[in-house]
DNA sequence: TATTGTTATACTCTATAACTATA
DNA sequence: TATAGTTATAGAGTATAACAATA
């Protein structure tokens, strides 16, 4: 490493130039900022990030093979695996093989399971805690439609 | 493991309920999207998720802390250390110690770092890549408008 | 004492491939 | 042969704390 003098530079702000208009770069501050009170909270509970989304989805649709709801949620095979492990263990999720097709695995919430998704759901849709979030509700609606049609979400008709 | 029978509900669309309005699994599956191409552009000239953005910064804002540019893209010191020793083996970024606190380290691009950054700028800036992606000009305005806004890029006055 | 950056450790998410059991 | 899920391993990002050098 050299050795050199400089005038101090600290206080004037970086310069980002045109990353500034990168989706990648923007999504990813965006997302580290709502991840950080969603970690939290999920913390909170003895929870793992992604854990309570699924608890929620199994209870949406009960009986559903667990691929299928690793895949809409871009959970990979082997982490679904340990995760749904986890949750079994936990007592919030029952696994039944199916007679039709006894390599599969069909995911239903446990009557505690479902009180948990119950109880916690407020924290979890955290509407109200983005109202305050530098966006007032009718950028926040757009946001959430603009989100929906970016990951292809809207044009399921 | 219990067994049962069942109707073979595979074909049916997996229910998300209010997860759909939530920013927070909004803006995962939105990141998801992004970050799938930008990782294979970034793999492919041999760098990892993040270092060719802390080029493009140590190349537009070139001797200050490396702490500073750490802080501005949220990448904590640790990992800032090793990011920035893997920069420097590969000939692209220099490290000074300035006299006037020896304790702290003043990034810039090498000239292989600064030819580098300008031949594959482009690459990253990946404005047209995402007009097909399910939006259309006016809607990827709003879209950089709102995310600024949300993580509070807009305000900097 | 406080700050800048480093080192060390551990945990989570992810990716991959080899494996099983069923089909 | 193909598919559903499991196991095992490794890589990458992050978080934390202890540390050295300097202020």
């Amino acid at each position: 490493m050299n050795e050199s003098s400089h005038y101090d530079f600290t206080d004037m702000p970086i310069e980002l130039g045109e990353l500034t208009g990168s989706l990648g770069f923007l999504l990813r501050l965006a997302q580290v900022k709502v991840f950080q009170s969603f970690y939290d909270t999920q913390a909170a509970l003895g929870l793992k990030p992604g854990e309570f989304t699924v608890l929620w989805v199994i209870g949406l649709n009960p009986d559903r093979r667990q691929g299928e709801i690793a895949q809409i949620l871009n959970i990979k095979p082997a982490h679904m695996t340990k995760l749904v492990q986890r949750m079994f263990e936990a007592g919030f999720v029952s696994r039944e093989i199916p007679r039709e097709d006894r390599r599969s695995v069909r995911l239903s919430l446990t009557d505690a399971g479902r009180q948990f998704v119950d109880r916690h759901k407020a924290d979890f849709l955290e509407f109200h805690r983005f109202e305050r979030a530098g966006l007032d509700d009718r950028e926040f609606g757009q946001f959430v439609t603009l989100l929906q049609n970016f990951i292809g979400m809207g044009e399921a008709k």
